[in-house]
Parts: structure tokens; sequence; C-alpha cells
DNA sequence: TACTATAATTGACACCGTCAATTGACATTG
DNA sequence: CAATGTCAATTGACGGTGTCAATTATAGTA
């Protein structure tokens, strides 16, 4: 290991620091994740994470889109449980495997929609890593539209879609909905919601 | 300043900390909430604030207390502007209100809504000036329910209003929906589904 | 005026992110 | 094969943080 190191070699590394990073957070807490706590996890030295990433903050922005990476994943996953033409129920496992996703990782999920400072954009990884998961639900949305059954265009449904999911995953995981039942109940009213505000035809 | 303080003066000096915390806050971020830098800030000494809160958690979260007191006072003068027989105009109000304290402070709005640790529940203190802020719009939502107006019991609707919000408020603030025209279209989408698909009346 | 209770300050420590200097292991070259 | 150079990796050092413990300053009382 003296020469330079391969760029597989360099992602490789990467890779291995922010999966060790991520399982420390979601298991320990944002808090405990530091850059010394994760150099010992991996095995390395104390400074050995600033040679693959300039910052902590640059760190951190990666294992955003790796976070973000996964959520996209599982929610593809969740879309090709039924067939393309079922783009209702498509929908309805997005937003299944999105809440679940978001219930079970909720320290990830919460890094993942939380940029740096509020007043500055996110980096434009991160923007892009957030739009292909808004992408996952659009195009099931866009052949609802095509069919005629929505009220409004299929991006301004799914931006509603995503507003009232998130805000739903955060209360609960900030235990500001007190209990599972309450909790269940909000997400199935709001699925109703928009069956019943936007779907025309679902409610025949 | 040596006989025991009386508890007027410990919660006048405990006030004065937190407001000079939460202007802090808002104006320099999150990471510039130092004790020491509040310290400066209020003109005392480093351990100063210690003698009125045993740890900086204590200090925040009375924090998210003070804050969520002035976003329950904004909502109520806001729901003063319309007669409470107009509870659709009420709630309109209400909701223009929340939305409006959440851009001016994003900060406080934020730390608000984000207890110590996902895990642990929010302090009961909290959790009670959280549930106080949702009860005001929840006295309008019983209005049109006891008119019939409304296809969901009203707590049930509340809570869903609230996360739909929410959720809008925190995309909106951590910069993932990208313009302020984008935001007022989700905002109004949100209002028109609340009306359509629940408030009967509302339609005709 | 001397004493005492307590508000307020200062000293000290472990931990943090991170710059800079050092060490160590390999590939090349004479 | 030994010397050299190049980079990966480690260790040293610094300022900043939260906070415990010891100290100082101040005001009411005897």
């Amino acid at each position: 290991m003296s020469r330079q190191l391969s760029s597989e070699e360099i992602d490789e590394k990467r890779t291995t620091l922010i999966d060790h990073a991520l399982c420390i957070l979601e298991t320990e807490g944002l808090a405990a994740l530091t850059v010394r706590r994760l150099a010992e996890e991996a095995g390395v030295s104390r400074q050995t994470p600033y040679l693959y990433f300039k910052d902590k903050a640059e760190l951190v922005d990666a294992m955003r889109i790796a976070g973000l990476s996964k959520l996209t994943a599982a929610s593809l996953e969740a879309a090709a449980g039924a067939p393309s033409e079922n783009y209702v129920e498509q929908l309805r496992l997005i937003g299944e495997a999105y809440v679940r996703f978001g219930l079970d990782n909720p320290a990830v999920y919460k890094l993942v929609f939380t940029p740096i400072r509020p007043d500055e954009p996110p980096s434009p990884e991160h923007m892009k890593a957030i739009e292909a998961n808004r992408a996952v639900a659009e195009i099931p949305m866009q052949k609802a539209a095509a069919d005629g059954m929505l009220n409004l265009p299929p991006d301004r449904l799914n931006h509603v879609f995503w507003a009232a999911l998130h805000g739903l995953i955060t209360l609960r995981t900030e235990n500001l909905i007190d209990n599972d039942e309450t909790f269940e109940q909000i997400r199935s009213d709001i699925e109703f919601t928009l069956a019943n505000g936007f779907i025309n035809k679902a409610r025949d």
C-alpha cells in the first residue's frame, strides 16, 4: 500500500467507512458519531477518515447520499411487487416501503432529509439523490395522470404525498405522535385523503 | 445578591438566558449555540448558565417550551382574526400563522419539534406544550364536527392537517423544496385536499 | 465591623474536529 | 540487491466544547 490507490480501492474504503458510520448513527445516535469513534470502529487510526473525506461534513454528506440510495432501492423493490398497470397498488406499496424505512431507520432517515445548514442549499449530489427518490413515485403518478385519474398534475400530487408522509414519519420518530395506534390511523387517513381528494375513479 | 434568590428572580434570569439563547439560535444557527457563547451574550461568566440549568440539555428543553409558547400565541392571535362561528376561516388563519412562524423562525421551529433523542419520549412539559399548540386548531375543528361538516373525527383530521403542514415546513426550511413557487403550490394543494376530501360543505 | 451564606467566577479535564509533522511500507531504479 | 522516493497511515499538537470542583466576591445579619 504505498503506490497510489486505484479509484476502486478508494471507493471501497469510502463505502466501508460510510457503512460503519451509518451503523454507529443508527445504533448509538448522532451524538456518538464522532470521527475518532468511526476510526476505532473501522479499525484504523484517528486521522485516517480524513484521507477519504476532507471534512466531517463531507463524510456526513456522503452518508446522506448512501442512505438515500438505500431508501430509493427499497421503494423500487416494493414497487416491483405490483404490475406496472396497477399503479394505484404500486403507489400504495411505495408509500408503505417509504414509511417502513423511516420507522426502521429513524436516525438515517432524519439525517438524509436534514442538510447541513437550513439557509444554504443541500449539495448537488444530495439534491439529485432526493429527486431520484421522488421519481420512484412519479412514474406511476404519471401513468395515473395519463389515464385522467388525477385532479392535479402528477408532480404536484407527488409533492403533497411526499410532504404528508414526511411529516408523519418525522412526528412519529420524534415521539411527538404518542402511540402506534394513532400513527396508523393518521397514515390511513392520509391514504384516504389522497384517494378521495384526488384520485377520481378510486371513489367508484 | 448574597441571600437566596426569590423564585421570581430565578425565573427572570432563566427567561433572560432563554431569550438570548433563542436569539443566537435563530441568527447564528444551532452550531453557534454554545454555553460559553450564551454566557458572553448575556454578559455573565462561563459557568453562570449552569446555576439556572443543570445541563445544556435542560437549557435547550426550556428553549423548546418557550419557542412553542410563542408559536401557540401566534396561532391564537391569528385565530382571533375571525369570529368563532366562522371556523373554516379560523382554521385557514391558524394554518397560515403556523406556516409563517415556521418559515420566519426556521431554527426555532426545528428545535421545537426535535426532542433530544428519537428513542426516548420528549419531556412531559415539552409534550404538554405541543398538545397545547395542537389544541388551538382543535377547537374550531370540533365546532365543524358538531355541525356535521367533517368526514373524520376532529382530532384525527387535526393530526392529518398537522402532519401535512409540518412536512411542508420541514422540507421547505431544509431547502428540499426548491423555490417559493412550488412551496406555495403545495401549500394550497394541501388546503385544497383537506377542503375537498374532508370538509363536505366547503365543496358547495 | 466581622461573619456567613450563597451568587458568581475561575481552574482543570476529557473529548471533539482538524492542521502539521512524522513514520512506515512498497515500487522503482542504479 | 540495496538505495531511493512516494505516498498511505499514524501520531503530535491546538483551540474549542461541556462541565465538575475549587475559589472568589458580595450582601444580609449579629
